[in-house]
Formats: C-alpha cells, structure tokens, sequence
DNA sequence: TCGTGCCGTGAACGCGCTCTCACGGGCCTC
DNA sequence: GAGGCCCGTGAGAGCGCGTTCACGGCACGA
C-alpha cells in the first residue's frame, strides 16, 4: 500500500513575500498585478522579495478569488483528430502560442466531438476558461453558437458556416483561389479543373468561389470540379475522376497541398507530366508543397499568423477593448514553383 | 472606458446540488469524487441533482482545496516549435488525449526553449499541473532532471540523453534499425548507406545502432553513415553527400520519413532510380511515406501508443501506483512498400 | 488653522471546494 | 446486554489569493 503523501506544495505563499518585503499580502498583490497606489519603495521590495524566494503566484487561487481563469481553450473540433497531424493546425498552435508567451495566460488543449459538445459545454459554462479559440469548424456546427450562449468569448479560425455570428478569422480563401485560377489562365491554360476542398468548410467553398471567379474573368467554363476531403487519397479518387470526364485537362487548382499530393500521383500513374502536360496549382505553402515532385506552385496562407490573430483578437476582447473588427480576413499570395 | 463586469461566474455551486439532493456539501463532494460510504440512495439523489442543475464543479477551488491541479503539462522543448508541424509530435499529442479523456484531467500545451527554462520551472514548482511529459528532448538537456529535483512527476517521450534517470517511453529504434538494415541485405544490397538522425537525439542514435548491427551481422561494411535533422532539405544534403563519396551506393536505411523525402528528390535529380538502383527505407510510416514517389518502405512506430503509454505512465505515478516500470520500449515493424 | 482631497497601506472577508473530525446508528462479538 | 467496530453523514476549517473598506499621512486651498 503506497502511502500518497497529500501535502501542500512546496514553495513560498504571499505571506512569505510580504514580511520579507516588510508590506503587507494586500501590497504584494497590487505589484503583482501591476496596480496603481504602491510606492516606489514598496514596489521594489516585493520585486527583490519575489525573485529571492522564486515566488510564483498559484493559479488556482488566484482564478479562485479572482474568478476568472487565466486561461484559454483551443477547442479543436474534429471526428478523428486528424487535423492534429495537419500543418495547418501546427501553425496555428505556434501563433496561438507565439501572442500568449509574456501574458500569463495558460493554454488548454480540447478535442472535441459532435457527440461529446454537452459536456464540453457545460465544462466551459462553469468558468474553467476565459475564452475558446475553435479550430476545424465543419459544417452548420451548432459549437461556437452555444458557447457565445453561455457567455463565453469565442473566436473562430476559418469562417464558420451556417448562421450567427461568431467572430473569425480566416485567410482570404476566395482571393487565393482567384489567384490560382489566374494564374494558371496567364499561362495559356484553357481546360483547367479544380479539386475542391470539402463543402463542409468555408475554406472549401471560398476556394472554389475563387477558382470560378478567375475562370469567368477569362471566359472559361468552370464545369471541372471535383471534391476531396483534406487527404492525398481522396485527391486521387478526385482526379482520376477528373480525368475519365475530360482527358484533355491541362491544369488543375488544388484546395490544398496534402490533397495535391494524390493528384500528382494519379498523374504520373496517368503518364501526365507536370507541368507540360498539367498545370498544378496547391494551397497552403506547406512543407509538402516544397518537397513534392515537381515543387508545387501553390497559394500560400500564413497559418501562424492565423493563430497570432485569433489570439490577439479573443484576448482583446476579454480585456474589454472596443472597436474591435468583428473578423478577418489575412492576405493569401502566391507562390511559384515547378508545377506552374 | 469599458467597464468591466467583475462578476461570479454562472452556474449552481456545489451547495446548491446539496440542497436540491437533501444532503450535505461533504456528501456531494464526496459522490463527485467517487469516493466510498456513501448510501445508494444519496448517491442516486446527487447523481440526478447534478445532471439536473447541470452542475459542474469549479476546477480553481478543487485544485485549491484539494492542492493538486487535476492537469498535466505537455512540454515541447524545441527551438523553433518546429516540432509542432511535425505528425510525430501529432500523434503524440493524440494519444496524449486519448488518454486522458474521461478523467477529469486538463492538458496545458507549453513550448519551452532553453532560454526560457527558468521560467518554466518556476511555474510549474509552483504547483500548477501535477506531472509533466516531455517531448522532443535534445541532448543532455537538464530540464527533466530539474522538474525531477523540484519534485514533479515526469515521464519523457524519447529516450533521454545524458545522465539520471528519467523514466521515459520510446519505440524500439535500435530493432527499428537492425530490421531495416536487415531487410536491405535480404535484399541482396551490399552497399548500404544510412541517414542518420541528429546525433543528440536517442531516436537518431538508436537506429543507427540498429543498422551498424545488421550491417555488422552481415559482415558488410558501416562506413557511410550521413547525418540530417528533421527536414527534406537536410535529408538532400546528406544523400548529396553520401552520393559523391560512394556512387556505387545501392541501399540506404533514412532515419525519418521526412528526412527521406529529400533523399528521394536527390536520388531522382541524380538519375538513380528507386528502388532499383536504390532501395530506400525510411523510418516512422507517417503519412509523408505512403503518399512519397514511389511509396516508401519504412520502419513503422505506433506514436500514438507512444503518447498514450507516456501518459499512462504518468498518471500512474499520479496515482501512486508501484510495480512501475521505470521505462517502457514499444514495438516497431518494417512496412514493405515500393521503395525497398 | 482647519478642512478636503488623494495616495499608500493593511486587516479581513470570501471565492468554491476538499478534507478532517466528530457523531450516531446498526451490526457483530463476547 | 455491554462493548466494539464500521458505515454513512454533516459541520467547519482551511487552501492561497483578490478585493473591499477603512484609516492615516500629506499637500493643497480656504
């Protein structure tokens, strides 16, 4: 039978601070939270008291008295926890990450199912966090719109879909496909596809938005659309497809890099050459794109950025700050490589 | 000027599920805590009481009460934060939650650069999660044996280098390399090269251990030994490298997927054919593997299980649990495809 | 000189929960 | 029948901090 040993943790309290610093607790707390009315003197006292004890304030108690967390959930909401293995949501953890370093402010991690949002709910209801950054929204998901219920400051990355308004932000999906298209019109194309990203996702949509825009500039028929969910086999499947329905394809813009990966297989599998014989456009600028065979051209989206926004805006919001923008929308550009 | 509500958080108190249920706020707390002598009947009438008021308990005040914070820290010590677009670090992370769910267990996410170090121990000393993983060690780094020393349960992802003993889980990379290096001399290769992961890396050391074994057994020479870290470009110098110092190479074991990615881009520039001229294995089955030209044979690590033993292990510890093992080695396996 | 602020400070209460302790009733044993 | 033990329960004391409130000192104007 081990014994657990319940003891209180080791460290110094506040109390130990402010009789070293010959002030009182009360004191001690307005320097830590860098509060008015403190002299100068009383102020550099705690300062020397604190870093001589290696004072570190306890979380608990001060979310306790304070009643607020001190922290914020990325909430990612996904069947599979596929994104985690996403370098999109790699990004997005660093920026996230990158704007929360300084702040005191901890990060909690949730996974989250469909079936599991009760629960998740009502954990946040209960003030565990300040505010949740959701990530990997599908569809009209009911999510962001029951935790604004609650009173939870949220903010998405990449536009919900479906009613409400929650506050996102997101890359401009619709210029970056308009790019591509362009792009691949400039380069004398005229039977150019697209693979589109899943009809779930906003990024999905305003890609393929994008795509057909471009193509209607140049007079071109954007009747070549195939769908793919965010993997390089269901890239195959699309263009296979693609190709059964119209042979003589000679460019295709790809709702992302990983989806990409597919269909330059099924190309070189098809003895297409890229790009001489098929122009591929990806999106994302991810490490795949740079190590694919060709490089990929590709539309590049700045997913760290992403994160730092979203933070900065949740966190904006939970100081009070007014005038905040309601959502955002980060440039795209393009990036040139073998394959365009 | 904004005010600032200050208010209580919403939702029932424990007190309030008292009363509701006919008892005491020690009963409660006790039904919450699935702890014993509690009748069925004041159970039950907890039990609905709860689910009615649809109560949740406020995380601050157990941890504060109860003095442990009911959470975990994930901590990536990484220079860039690289490792986060990494699917190793993904799996991980997954596995990690697997685990976790259904306890009442939060994971706090916390990158932290040698720099930071002190910080960081000064956090976590004071008692704000009740264990620590740790991910992505480099060399003789001193942060475990700091969070041992200030008395943190911790349980590293990866052999640790250097001295002490920190209890750790990893896959069997030394058998990873030996079956790889094996299966290329089944194969009938006699010039087998390897890229070797960074050198204060276990993960990088270990395997090429494995493959010096089965050259050794094999009586082949284990001259060509190229170093890379964790990316494509990397992976192309080393191959470059190994290239000009052997042209006759006809094998070559990649301590990682990635890594032999750019491995195949120099092989495929230099007119080598894989995997005729050749033959290719890599390490991780990650996705960049099957979805490489021509689909790579790789050494296949379950890093999911990986998170979720690390995590077991830990909260096994938590739990005071003896009969530990102090480190656990997880099985690898040699997934055959094109390129070997 | 006395009032009127404002700045700086400390005492003490409370955040919501866990945990220790004490107590009573039922059952078994001698 | 008395003593003991175990189960089930509740009262209440903290956990470590933020925050309110009251108070004293000082500068200023009247």
């Amino acid at each position: 039978m081990t014994e657990i040993d319940r003891q209180r943790r080791p460290g110094p309290r506040i109390e130990e601070v402010a009789r070293l610093a010959g002030v009182s607790k009360s004191t001690v707390s307005r320097v830590i939270n860098d509060e008015p009315y403190v002299s100068a003197k009383a102020r550099d006292a705690v300062h020397t008291a604190i870093t001589h004890l290696k004072y570190s304030p306890n979380q608990a108690a001060r979310s306790l008295a304070g009643s607020k967390a001190n922290a914020i959930a990325l909430i990612v909401s996904e069947q599979s926890g596929r994104v985690l293995g996403d370098p999109f949501f790699a990004g997005v953890l660093r920026g996230v990450h990158a704007e929360l370093t300084g702040r005191q402010i901890q990060l909690l991690l949730m996974l989250s199912q469909p079936e599991d949002h009760d629960d998740l709910v009502g954990y946040l209801a209960s003030g565990h966090v300040d505010g949740a950054l959701l990530v990997s929204l599908h569809g009209d998901d009911p999510l962001p719109r029951r935790l604004q219920e609650i009173g939870l400051p949220v903010v998405a990355g990449g536009r919900p879909l479906g009613s409400g308004s929650i506050p996102f932000v997101d890359s401009d999906n619709f210029t970056g496909g308009l790019d591509a298209a362009r792009h691949l019109v400039s380069l004398g194309r005229t039977r150019i596809a697209t693979v589109a990203g899943p009809r779930d996702m906003a990024a999905g949509l305003d890609r393929l938005s994008g795509w057909r825009r471009g193509l209607g500039e140049a007079r071109l028929p954007a009747d070549l659309v195939a769908e793919a969910d965010f993997t390089p086999e269901s890239g195959a499947r699309a263009m296979s497809d693609l190709l059964d329905r119209a042979p003589d394809v000679d460019a295709v813009f790809v709702a992302a890099d990983i989806i990409a990966l597919g269909v330059l297989q099924v190309l070189h599998a098809r003895g297409k050459r890229v790009p001489e014989d098929v122009a591929v456009v990806g999106f994302d600028d991810s490490l795949l794109a740079s190590t694919a065979t060709p490089p990929l051209t590709t539309v590049r989206q700045d997913v760290e950025q992403l994160g730092r926004t979203m933070t900065w805006r949740l966190l904006g919001e939970l100081a009070g700050e007014d005038g905040l923008p309601p959502s955002l929308l980060l440039p795209t550009s393009l990036v040139r490589r073998a394959s365009a």
